[in-house]
DNA sequence: GTCTGTAGTTCGTGGTAAGAACTAGGTATA
DNA sequence: TATACCTAGTTCTTACCACGAACTACAGAC
């Protein structure tokens, strides 16, 4: 077995989180981008523009994002007390529940990607994959506090 | 700074490469889907029913996909001898040609992620995305040989 | 020669993403 | 105050992605 290369393991490993990610969403009948717009919105409500660069969507995708979302009602449009053009987005009741859900169960997930590794082990890669994100200034999609 | 967890560090690293790879599939004109494809079909030819299973994609959802490249010209579908039924989708010397540009620039690219990292890190976090993909057995979307 | 399974396509539905043009509300300044 | 400019979000159009169900056509087995 030839030894993988950084950036294929990258690719590869973050192939496979990208299908866990989206079997998970499949099961609480989320999308990828819903589950992601969930996730984000857990910590904090958040204006269009800010959620945007989150998320690394223009704002006119953005628009329909949080549309079907509101649909569903898993967010709702809040008015911004100061300025009347901006607006908050922020978890329903139901949203957060189903946030938490899915996000619980999508780190559970990830997690057993992980567990054939040996504790030191997973430490160690954790370690390195905090370098690499830090080094790289990812906005924090996911989860800070874990 | 608080520790990363492996689950943290592996959605967000995901995530970074990601951003990455749209980034650049955008600037050679593909969609991320549409420069998997070619990246799979560099290796060598694929059934639609291999290709489905390789990118993790229902055969309906291939049809289009190749369609479209079809379209651009990057791809071609030929006969199978053997098989009335069969197709072999293969790249054209255009596809060929836009396939190995983009997987360069986008290795590159991916390499500089962790280009923060000393190499002897890197080798080590090598070797740990390694023995995780492999324990997920995640089919080779990207790139066997590097 | 019929029956069954397999390879792919078609069709309809819903979701994703972008850019351009737009509305409406803020801000600065002459 | 009036004007000009900026910012927050939406709308519209276009192209793409993904799925399931129903379908066509061929292959293999009996």
């Amino acid at each position: 077995m030839e030894a993988l290369g950084v950036v294929a393991g990258l690719v590869r490993s973050s192939f496979l989180v990208n299908a866990v990610y989206t079997e998970s969403a499949r099961e609480y009948g989320l999308t990828v981008q819903q589950g992601q717009l969930l996730c984000v919105l857990m910590a904090q409500p958040y204006g269009m523009g800010e959620l945007g660069a989150t998320l690394g969507l223009e704002k006119s995708s953005l628009t329909g994002l949080v549309d079907r979302a509101v649909r569903r009602g898993l967010v709702r449009r809040e008015p911004v007390p100061d300025d009347r053009r901006a607006v908050q987005v922020v978890l329903t009741g139901e949203g957060r529940e189903l946030a938490e859900d899915f996000y619980g169960a999508t780190c559970r997930r990830i997690e057993g990607l992980a567990s054939g590794l040996p504790p030191a082990d997973r430490d160690r890669l954790a370690t390195l994959l905090g370098r690499v994100v830090e080094d790289n200034e990812v906005p924090t999609v996911f989860l800070d506090a874990l």
